[in-house]
Formats: structure tokens, C-alpha cells, sequence
DNA sequence: TATGAATGAGCATTCATTCAT
DNA sequence: TATGAATGAATGCTCATTCAT
């Protein structure tokens, strides 16, 4: 029966786009309120859905933000596995990277700083971090579904291209997964940032003065041979 | 009456202790649970003491929260203090200071997580900012009472150290307030981590890789002279 | 869809009836406990709804008591009207007014002694007296929605009726407004009365007898000449 | 011991003092926020005691709200019985009694308002009413402890007087019992008004309208004959 | 005696989730 | 499938009363 086909196909996208409408409505609550302040009454009215509609897309509160988190994060992976396979200097490729994860957090920085921050209730926060998530685009690479699988993916892509630096003689002789460490709370920090500090008029979001800090620190060139530890 | 003068120092010391007691109950469970999360009975039980009676000594839930954040904030203004006044090398002083910092955001990360992150109530929250905190040492220093001030005094001692560093020529010319704010953001990054990254294997909490790659950056020292952007 | 329609206005009545029963519940509750002490548990208990339920049907406690009022209030006004438009002596419609005034106190005179009598936070009241209620059937006499709009037009509607029968010589030449006062003292005194004395055998709510003493007062003939004042 | 009587006789009246002035500071806070809005801790602090001190005198907050309605009521009673005794008319000996009644209600009608109208927790109402109140100067006539016969008193003179005035020919053949009721309701419907409607351009407080009213009626004389049932 | 401290029981209100249609 | 209705369990906070000194 074709016409049935045409039908079900109707119906599954049908689905597919309002699953979509709710974590995009969720995602705009959560980053406004925070997961704790943000209500499900709310969630559902910004859907423009009955709250138990939204019940029958989703499990759980947690479960949509975990929906939305892992969809984020695993776009943003996918962007910096593009970036790894270009024909760059380390150099060059970091600072892409940098950028991309600077434009990242810029976006998503409420969203994320829920994950980072905010305490959630211990076992929903833990399930989603171990459990699977709903079928992506990460399936294709066979690259399993779990949060920390992403996570973990992005912490290697910058452990790599910080090794081939020190390897090339770009980067000093630094351990890599400390300078990746590093490279990661500078980016938090940089998003994560006292709410009543004027945010505006600081000019150090711009990732140009951020990743000249990380490649040259801040020493003057003739005290750097008798320089820190 | 020497014998009532006893008695009222007792029972002054008494109600001190509570206090602190019910403080230190609170930073416990704010700690654990975020503000949102954190009940006012879980408060009282921590606390030992009646929920009507944590509301004798405080008058709301984010009374409380301010009264700590403000000791806690206050208490590292004053060491700070301290090591402004040494006379030391500004790579000396910069370096102590970022030692203190980065041990204070270690005892207390739980708490400062929420305030630089949790959504909070925003009128609650504002009033926590900019409203009088209950009398302490700063009384004697002349120094204001809000919270905002303790913020503000904080920044300026990091600026003014970097700003003698750049002058002696210890620094390389950076914009100060620039160089502040990466610091900041460097500390604030280095705490504010994934929840689920294990913590205690990860080395670059030590304050010695911190410092380092704050002062030198990664790049080696050949390629500086054409260094980034 | 007959059938839908069908559902919906059986959904509508379901509603409308849930609406009325919890008002009867509450009506209860706030008639033998007073305003402060009728609890919102008990009357979801009487209302048998869980306290969550009541407040999909009402905003808050105060609305559930303002819906109250302004229901009980606005039918006597209808009723009301209804004689003013009779073809009577001022005398029978003033006789009817009172009689009906009588039946409608004793009816609800829990409540109207709320209203009257109990201390109720005074923004809390004050909303209750000047504030819109919900539709009803004045809106179609296009009377204003007030609490207060409908006190003033059951004194209006009193005061015309003394002004037409001084006018025409039925009553004495008394200030209808002063009247009127005394008119609705006397209905507000007969049942607001001593909560202990016996009355049920206190025959002096009959309006009978009530409107006696009003048309009449208590002194003898013979000596209304030398009366007071 | 003779010194230490006095010192006994100090202590007595001090206590009788502190008694009074816990009883004056009450009758302030239930009078402006009705019983159950008046709480103990603002009552203490008007009186300018502790919490704990007020419960050395009272046993609770309804024995105190008991021993101030006890007292107001008998202190008129004690007002009436003098009027009684006077060599006048019926009419005079009315009119006396009313306007001290009104005098009395407008000086205590937020108190008395409480006793007519509030609902207090009816067990410990009951108590009130019928229980022994604390010593007083009606000991020495040897009426009766209970507030419930004051009430009575009270109404027995009314009923008295009315009587008189009948069988001298002042008043109509009117139930004397069913007159006092009249009399009594418009005292009460006098004070206990609408709390919205503007009161101090309401001149039927004035006695003499009032007193007016109760005589004669609003009937003019030519209507009497055939007057209302 | 006088009192500051302490508390159990209660309050109005909210919210994530389930039910019934 | 979609939803309006329903709710149990909490939450921050208050208050009359008792305790301990």
C-alpha cells in the first residue's frame, strides 16, 4: 500500500518536527530559568502543547534536558571533527578550535552551564550522563550514544592536536592533557562569569585576546628563562 | 554583677555558635543541592535545630545564602589584603594571590558555583548583591558593606598588581583588566568543571601547571616572535 | 461533530458544576470557621478535591471567598430590582425590600459577616472590593463588575423607594439617606447578634414585627407631639 | 513584719499594674487586626514585655481576649445600673441607656465586633462564655462570675425599663423582650457597617437621629391607623 | 520573676507527574 | 494521538505555646 507508506512517512515526520518544536521550546525555558525554576507548565506553553503531550515525547524532565544537551554537544563534535581533518598547522587548527568552542559556549552557555553547574537530582543527572539517548546522526559513525562518549571524544580531538603541536616543536614541551585541561576551564571561565560584572563593555569573550593569552601567557620574553615552575 | 556579666557572655557565645552552627549546616546543604534544590527543612535537620527556629536566627532562605556568601567572600578580600601589602616581586605577589584564590575556590567551589551560576530568583538575588550584609571586621577598614564592593575590591587588587607587573616590565604590555579577566576566568574554569570528569586523578588544579601556563602560555619560545593574531 | 459537541458541553457542565461545588464547599468552611480559620485542606477535604485541584478552579483563597460574596450579593441585587419595578405603594415594595433583604441575611449571614465584620488582610480586601469579578449576569444590564458597584446600587435602590414615600406622604419627612442607614442597621443588627444568646426562640426576626418597630417606632400615639428631637 | 507587707502590697500592685497594661496593650492589637490576625508576639511587644512574661499573666491568648471583654462589658453593666436607679421618665431612662450603649459600642465596637461576629475556635469561645472570669468588682454585688450573665444583666434592664414604659403609657403595647431584640440589633447594625462605605459623613450615629427613629418610626402620623401588620 | 530561645503543627501555594477520555 | 483534569508530596514560612535559666 503505497498510499499507507506515504501516510506513516507523513505521520513519523510529523512526530520527528514535534519532538523538535518541545526541545526547542525547553531549551529557551532551561536557558532562561535555569533547570531548577524552569516548570514543565511553561515548558508546554512555549511549546504550544498540552503539558501531557509533551509527557508523551518525553519521560521526564531530565530526560528533555538530557535530549537537548546531548543533541548540542554531539553538533558541536561533530564541527570539531571537520576542523581535525583539515590540512593545518597545530597552531592554526587550535585556534579554529578555540573558536568554534568559544562561539559554542557563546550560544549555549546557559544550557550548558545547567550541565556544569546547577545541581540536578544526583540519579537523573547520572543517568543521563551513562545512558543512552535517543538515536542521532552519531549512529552512522558508530560512535556510541552516551553523553560522556561525547565528551570524551572532545576532550581526544584537542589532546591530539595539542600533541602534534608539542611533537612539531609549535607548542612547548607541556603535557598535553594538562594544557587541554587548561584550554577547557579557560573557555568555561570565560562564559561562566559573575552575573552582576558588566558583560558588555569586556572585551575579553573576543577569542583573538583569549588565544593569544593561552599561546604566550602573559610574561614578558626576557624574564621567561628563569619563569615559573 | 560580674556574676550577670558571665551569664550574658555565655549566652552571647551561645547564640554566636548557633549561628554559625545553622551557617555552616546551610553551606553544607546548599553545597550538596544548589540554592534551589536546597529545603529549609534539610537546613533545620542538618542544623539540629527546628525549622522555626533557623528562622529565628535568619529571616529567609536567601538570607542565609548571602550571610554566608559574604563571610566566605570577605574572608578571602582580607587575605588578599594581606599579600597586597608584602614587598614583594609582582610575579611573586601574583603568583600568592592566584595560590589563595585558587585554594579558596577549592574549599568552597560548591558555593561559589551558585552564586556565579545558579539562576536564582532574580529580585532575591539582586538584593543579595547590592544590599547591607550584617556587620563584620570590614566595619573597622571603612570598607562598604555590600557585596557588590567586596566583588569590586577583589578585581582591583588583581588589577593593580598586574598594572605594577607591566610597568616594571615583569609583564609583557597587556591591557590589565584584560589580564584579570582571563585570570579570572582561568580560576573560575579550573573549578567549575564537568561534573562527571574525574576530579582527583586531574592534576592542573595544582596552582605550579596553573601558574605556569598563565605566565609563559603554550607556545614555545621560538615561535613567539610571529605568535598569535 | 454532534458528538464532539455533544462531549464538550459534557465536559463544560462537568466543569461548571466542579466549579460550583468547590464555591459550596468553601462557602461552608468560611461560614462556620471565619475567613482566617477556614484552612484551604479542609476545604478541599469538603470539597472533596485534593488541594492541587482547588487551585486549577481558583487563583487563591481570597478569589474563592470574593467569587463568593459577589455571587450571593449579585442575586440579591437581581431580586431587588425586581420589586423596585413593581406597580406597589412605597410602603409594600420598602415591606418587600426588607423582607427580602431579611431572608437573604439570614440565608448568608456567615458570610456577610465576613465580609462586615472579620479583619481580612486589608489588600486582600480592598482587591475584593474594587476588583473586577468574573463575568456574570450583569454584564448584560451593563452594570459595572465591582463588589463595590453592587453595594452601592442595593443602597441606591432602598434610597429611592424612602424618597418616593416621603414624597408622597406615606412616610415622615426623614432624610431618605439617614433612612436608610437606619434600615440597613437594623437588618446588619438583627442577625449579627450575640453568637451565645438562644435564637431560635428570639421571635424578633420576623420581619414582621421588624418592620413594625421600623414604620412605627415604639412610642405611643398620644404622645408623638412632644417627640424626641 | 510590717516592712515586709509593704513589700508584699508593692508586689501586688505592681503585678495588678502589669496585668492592666498586658490587657490595654491587647485590646489595641485585637481592636486594629481582629483575634485571629492579632498575634501574641505583637502583643507582647506593644505591652513591652516578653512573649514568656504575657504567659506568666495569661493563659492564653483567648483567656486574655476573655478578660478584656469581660471587663468592658461589666463596666458597662456597671454604667447601666446607675442609670436605672434614676427617678425619670421610662423615655428619659431610655434614652440615657441608649446613648451610653452607643457611646459604649463606638468606643469598643472593634472588640465587641470580635465577640459578635469573628469566629474564634468555638471551644475556647465556649469557655469565654460560660467560664468564671478573674475577680472583679461585681464580687461585691454578688452577681454572678460568668460573662454569659453580664449579657443577661445587661438585656434585663433594657427589658425592665421598656416594661415600665408600657404600663406608664409611653410606649406602645409592645413584647418588651422583642423591643430590647429591636433596640439591640440597631445599636449592633449601627457600628457593625460595611467597612468600604465611607463612615464619617454617616451621620446616623448621632443618638439623637437614632433615638429619633426608635420612637417614632418612619411612618408619618396620618398613615398610623392603618400601619404595617 | 522575667525572658530569650526553642518548637510542633500548620498555612497557602507549587510542581512534576499520572489519569481518563 | 492529544489533552484537560487531577493529585501527592513538597516548599518557604508563621504562630501559639513551652522550656530553661
Amino acid at each position: 500500500m503505497d498510499k499507507n507508506d506515504l501516510r506513516l512517512e507523513r505521520e513519523r515526520r510529523r512526530k520527528e518536527y514535534n519532538h523538535m518544536a518541545i526541545l526547542s521550546a525547553a531549551e529557551k525555558i532551561f536557558g532562561e530559568k535555569g533547570y531548577a525554576y524552569a516548570s514543565m507548565d511553561e515548558i508546554a506553553r512555549q511549546a504550544q502543547f498540552s503539558k501531557a503531550t509533551i509527557y508523551r515525547y518525553f519521560q521526564s524532565k531530565d530526560q528533555i534536558f538530557m535530549e537537548i544537551l546531548y543533541k548540542v554537544f554531539s553538533e558541536s563534535l561533530q564541527e570539531m571533527i571537520v576542523i581535525r581533518e583539515k590540512p593545518w598547522t597545530s597552531e592554526k587548527k587550535l585556534q579554529e578550535l578555540m573558536q568554534q568552542a568559544m562561539s559554542f559556549f557563546g550560544r549555549k552557555k546557559n544550557l550548558i552551564r545547567i550541565y556544569f553547574l546547577e545541581r540536578i537530582p544526583p540519579k537523573q543527572m547520572l543517568e543521563l550522563y551513562t545512558g543512552k539517548a535517543s538515536e542521532s546522526f552519531f549512529d552512522q559513525l558508530g560512535i556510541p550514544l552516551t553523553f560522556r562518549s561525547i565528551m570524551e571524544e572532545i576532550n581526544k580531538i584537542f589532546s591530539l592536536i595539542i600533541q602534534e603541536g608539542v611533537e612539531s616543536g609549535e607548542f612547548r614541551g607541556i603535557e598535553p592533557r594538562e594544557a587541554v585541561a587548561f584550554l577547557g576551564a579557560i573557555i568555561r571561565g570565560i562564559h561562566f562569569r559573575d552575573p552582576f560584572q558588566d558583560s558588555d563593555n569586556n572585551l575579553s569573550h573576543s577569542s583573538d585576546v583569549l588565544i593569544d593569552f593561552f599561546m604566550n601567557g602573559i610574561k614578558s620574553t626576557e624574564n621567561k628563562q628563569k619563569g615559573a615552575s
